[in-house]
DNA sequence: ATATTTAGATCAAACGTTTGCACAAAATAT
DNA sequence: ATATTTTGTGCAAACGTTTGATCTAAATAT
């Protein structure tokens, strides 16, 4: 194996302790021989040794984010290289490793957090909070683990937590419909389980609410993330409702796939159906007619959660622990006033 | 802290070594004392301590993956999540760990993997062989480390790695095109550092000579993965070559970029200019017309590659080390025989 | 001159495992 | 009955660090 730092101590003629003082940056350690340490090391290829140090100072330097294999799924598109880009530049200005693991489900997502946590000995934990997944959290609570959330978990005061604005962003893109002067506004969400299509959906109805509409469950959707799902529930609320005239999703997908149902329907989008999405994915823009959309500042959030962590682990001031960032209402071709 | 293997022996009125031998599942233990342990180990929630085990058995069973910063904004879509997916799977059915990095260049790429292996101690490395990186693989290879490549390195043999077939599909999209009948065709690659875009020019070159065309190098264009580039770079190629009717890229946004640039100059695609582009981008479909293009399975690319270090990490037999997958040509609507 | 402080280094224990060797008891062979 | 093998367990060293306690020599104070 390579070098240890035994064997830079007999280069440079010192004890172990020394090298290790040097290493540390200790104030006590003579100019003289900080140099003659730094060179044996520098000889050597000296790398110290991560688990034997981890093994002393009970802390690994290294950070965990579990992510559910749904969850990846879900995200993929463009979260999951976005949040990972933030993470990762953070990290490494603290010098810290980023340790990944992924599950099938959820029961599986918390044994990986427990293993990362007990027996990878990770300093703190990531997670991307898609759902309330109580039980971990709970755990995690009591054991008094380190940890932020990207979103946020409700019920729980004192997580430390950022997340984007759900609430408002979709009450911005219904204000900004009704402002158009449209009435019957679809909402096509997910399942309440997961928070981001609760908050959402709170959203929809601050945002009809202020625009004194009255809610009306039966323009109300709940489905899964995907292009078929909204095609399919486009349908049926057509069906439903023939003069609807926009149509709110809680991912772009969705839209897309509600947009195709409509122009299958023989309708135009959007002079006869205003569409706004949700997540600005990269085929909102290129997509015909372009999709409105709400942007999410998912690198930033990745950033901040990161800082916030480590922030924490380093036992550095934490000066804000719950976030929220602004979300940005882009402005498309598939929305206008209604003209019917 | 946790309960230690100590603590776990207490318990069960036994020495740490029976404790050990329990969990490494020697058979040298009594069917009695091997549930008393057990039974203890449930108790108290006992983790071993990974730290300490990598301590003294050499090895972490986690595996480094380094990327950079390039590389991540590169794969970004769709290969990145796809790849990812791939190598967690096999990670956790061997019970390995993914330990990530992220660097900002090609020098800094090189130090994280060596930090990885000899600090953090991972016992391979899985690489993103996008760039001919010589310098890192040299190191890698001279220090005798595990490691497979994602992608090829030419000039180094015996090298493990998983790739896909790019030149032979690139040939597979020329060879398309003319038997469509086209037989002034330009190509649209990047920098010739790019493994990938040597391969596919490679590709390219193979189905015109095989086609009795003649290669034309003002006909090639070299520029960077973005649709502003595949633009410009359309732009130029008319300029030189107005009676040009197919373009081949090796990214689908180089062949967004270039249809958005004969659409601009007046022409139609596929009915004047058919264009073929690479990669498959979730885009491809979407796009008006659809993007005829290639598939790559990422994927299984991701899977192989790490079944591969583990096997050999393992000590098990590695059937075939190095392992190239096949591509898919998926005819979408901007190709058609040259109507001019 | 001696007593005290300070600087710079070493010693040895500790972190939580694994594992070769030794050993006792039980099982089997002679 | 004793000699040999087998089975199950424990002892103690090792892995490569860090760090509190300790020591020595030099510097400073009395």
């Amino acid at each position: 194996m390579g070098p240890t730092i035994k064997d830079v101590a007999k280069i440079a003629k010192v004890s172990p302790s020394t090298v290790s003082r040097v290493i540390a940056g200790s104030n006590r350690i003579s100019k003289a021989t900080h140099q003659r340490v730094r060179k044996a090391m520098e000889d050597l290829g000296y790398y110290p040794n991560a688990n034997a140090r981890s093994l002393v100072k009970n802390s690994t330097e290294t950070i965990g984010l579990v992510l559910s294999r749904s969850v990846v799924a879900a995200l993929s598109n463009p979260f999951f290289p976005e949040i990972f880009r933030g993470i990762t530049s953070v990290t490494q200005e603290y010098g810290y490793s980023l340790l990944l693991s992924s599950s099938k489900d959820y029961v599986q997502e918390e044994e990986e957090a427990l293993r990362m946590l007990k027996e990878r000995r990770v300093d703190g934990l990531l997670i991307l909070a898609s759902r309330a997944n109580d039980s971990l959290i709970e755990t995690l609570v009591k054991e008094k683990h380190s940890f932020v959330l990207v979103g946020r978990m409700p019920g729980i005061e004192e997580l430390h937590w950022v997340n984007n604005d759900n609430v408002q962003s979709a009450e911005k893109a219904v204000d900004y419909l009704t402002e158009l002067g449209h009435k019957k506004i679809a909402f096509l969400g997910g399942s309440p389980e997961l928070i981001v299509s609760r908050d959402r959906l709170i959203g929809y109805k601050n945002g009809l609410q202020k625009a004194g509409l009255d809610f009306d469950f039966t323009l109300v959707e709940e489905v899964d993330f995907t292009e078929e799902s909204g095609f399919k529930s486009l349908e049926r609320l057509l069906e439903r409702h023939p003069d609807l005239t926009a149509v709110f999703a809680i991912d772009d997908l969705l839209a897309l796939g509600a947009m195709k149902a409509i122009k299958e329907e023989g309708l135009i989008v959007p002079d006869d159906i205003s569409v706004v999405g949700f997540n600005d994915n990269p085929l909102a823009s290129y997509v015909v007619p372009a999709l409105t959309t709400i942007r999410i500042p998912i690198y930033d959030m990745g950033v901040q959660a990161a800082r916030m962590l480590l922030q924490k682990l380093k036992g550095e001031e934490v000066t804000e622990y719950q976030i929220v960032l602004d979300s940005e209402l882009i402005i498309r071709e598939s929305s206008m006033e209604p003209c019917r």
